[in-house]
DNA sequence: TTGTACGCGTTATCAT
DNA sequence: ATGATAACGCGTACAA
């Protein structure tokens, strides 16, 4: 059988209870005291029972996080950082994978909590900007972290990157290569970052007295085959963006796709930049200028926002980065 | 308070135990007071609490799949397909990545049984083939499933495809096509699918009559990077190959990242196979032919194994798939 | 078919 | 600084 707190207070002379403080770092323990116990858990190989632990003292080791899918590479990088600095803590991760037009969304957050007990919550957009889950976690006084929320970005604590500066950024890039004529591909409309890196591609479009032209942009959904269509679309122009600017990765492949497809080449003929995790674009094709959200770190500081001690309503702005892999402008026009 | 077994029992007249016995279907419970407890459950909104019941009865109701990260894909199409399993059994899914050269490995897994005290366990490669974690799952009496393994098949539960099966088809499908000299990428040398792969295209070759010529054949550890590397080296042959066949996803973009940088295009100058979910050719590049490994199928098929009531050493066979994306053979060579 | 009483391994309360 | 004892909510003998 497993060694249980009992064996172990058996073996080092104390009561179950020195063994417990020493087993939670209780400040009132000598260190000979502590140093017995510690022994004792080393010779015996204990291992505290998870399900007791959580029924006596109401803690469950455990934070969940609660995603969409809107890429595997995000999901997949965003759980890499939590986990990461959960195991610091000795906390166990559990993935939720969530469908954010399903009618059971509320359902589903509310039995995760009750289910397994979790001790925080993390959420992902756009799940972020639900009021009905603020509520929700509000109700059954959840810890938990938002990251890249949309609205009531003082209420909770959260974690994100500039996105509006970003797109900015991006934008003035392609601007200062000499493209006039930039395409740009939205994000999925329920998603708040969608609006944030449009209003980034307007803002440097006003600095520099560029008209907003609204035919050149396009709604997609955060998707490759959106990206392609919304491509298709732009290039059918009578006067073609000589640049596309896609709200995400996944949809800057869609637009690669369609280049190749029609024998553009990138980007002398096509210039493609792309916001995300860098993983994609690096993937796809080395030649795409992107933004790089460190997904990984935004999983990383949630965690950590979570875990800490004294749980704070803190706001967390993790740098992006310009990643330029184009150097010439518009060689000669696409279409 | 959260309502518990107590209330339900006191609201529906009955004793805690007939509400224990109704909570897991049991069958001695008349018609009439399972509906009176069921009505309760709802009213009070009753959910069990699961710390409680694994602490008593010595189930979590929760599994967990031991992961190593091949690809960003294979884990999220592995973990969606337990998932959808693990929904209609109302058990969790927890993910336990791991890192295949770790000397920590079996600790690792042994503290996650203890830790969360998992029903079961889904394991995929390389963890499938080493003797102490075989040994380990015996020792505790762990009920486990192995996806794609490639030692003792017969001696636990396992889930996989033809791997022999299918690279064959490959190697056939590009012989057909009319290459002669066909390039060949191997997987990390320590999963048991790279060298099933690997026999699968000697396979054909020999079927053909083509000499196997070992100058084709490239060393590669499934990422994208040693994919790329390994084109170089094929592509630098006094004799390059008309196709070159990746033994995964990410290393036959690694290839097209190759050959789009050299300006050859695709399957024109050289033809690319590559082998994967698909999700990673569809979205790379839609002219990549692949073979289909239905992944979210095997993580289905695996927990379904794992979680029937009665626990067999199965082996079930989920067939894969040749996706046709070249219609055109060598054109001019390569180089 | 239903109910009683005890135990699961840990934390919390209140002592000493 | 340490210890005795009562919870925590549910499953399981065993009894009725």
């Amino acid at each position: 059988m497993r060694p249980t707190i009992n064996d172990v207070s058996r073996l080092a002379g104390v009561s179950i209870k020195t063994v417990s403080r020493v087993l939670n770092n209780e400040p009132r323990v000598s260190e000979a005291t502590r140093a017995r116990v510690t022994a004792a858990f080393a010779t015996l190989k204990y291992r505290p029972n998870m399900a007791a632990r959580t029924l006596a003292g109401h803690r469950s080791f455990q934070i969940a996080l609660a995603c969409d899918n809107p890429s595997p590479y995000y999901v997949y990088e965003m759980q890499s950082g939590i986990r990461d600095r959960c195991l610091l803590d000795g906390v166990r991760m559990i993935a939720q994978p969530y469908d954010h037009d399903s009618d059971r969304l509320i359902d589903d957050i509310e039995s995760l909590i009750d289910g397994s007990g979790v001790d925080g919550l993390i959420l992902t957009p756009p799940a972020t900007d639900y009021p009905e889950i603020l509520a929700l976690m509000a109700r059954r006084k959840m810890r938990f972290v938002r990251v890249s929320p949309g609205t009531d970005l003082d209420l909770t604590a959260s974690v994100f990157i500039d996105n509006v500066g970003a797109a900015t950024v991006m934008t003035r890039h392609l601007l200062a290569l000499g493209h006039r004529r930039i395409g740009f591909i939205t994000g999925h409309a329920s998603y708040a970052t969608s609006a944030q890196r449009l209003a980034g591609y307007r803002a440097a479009l006003d600095e520099a007295e560029i008209a907003f032209d609204p035919v050149l942009v396009r709604g997609g959904d955060y998707d490759f085959t959106s990206g392609a269509d919304a491509t298709e679309a732009l290039l059918a122009l009578r006067l073609p963006p000589t640049a596309i600017f896609a709200s995400n990765d996944d949809m800057a492949a869609g637009v690669l796709s369609v280049a190749h497809r029609r024998g553009l080449s990138v980007p002398t003929d096509l210039s493609i930049a792309g916001f995300g995790d860098d993983a994609i674009s690096r993937f796809v094709w080395p030649a795409l200028t992107t933004i790089r959200q460190p997904t990984r770190t935004l999983g990383y500081k949630a965690a950590d926002l979570l875990l800490a001690a004294e749980f704070a309503v803190k706001r967390i702005e993790v740098p992006f980065e310009l990643i330029r892999r184009d150097s010439t402008g518009p060689v000669r026009s696409a279409g």
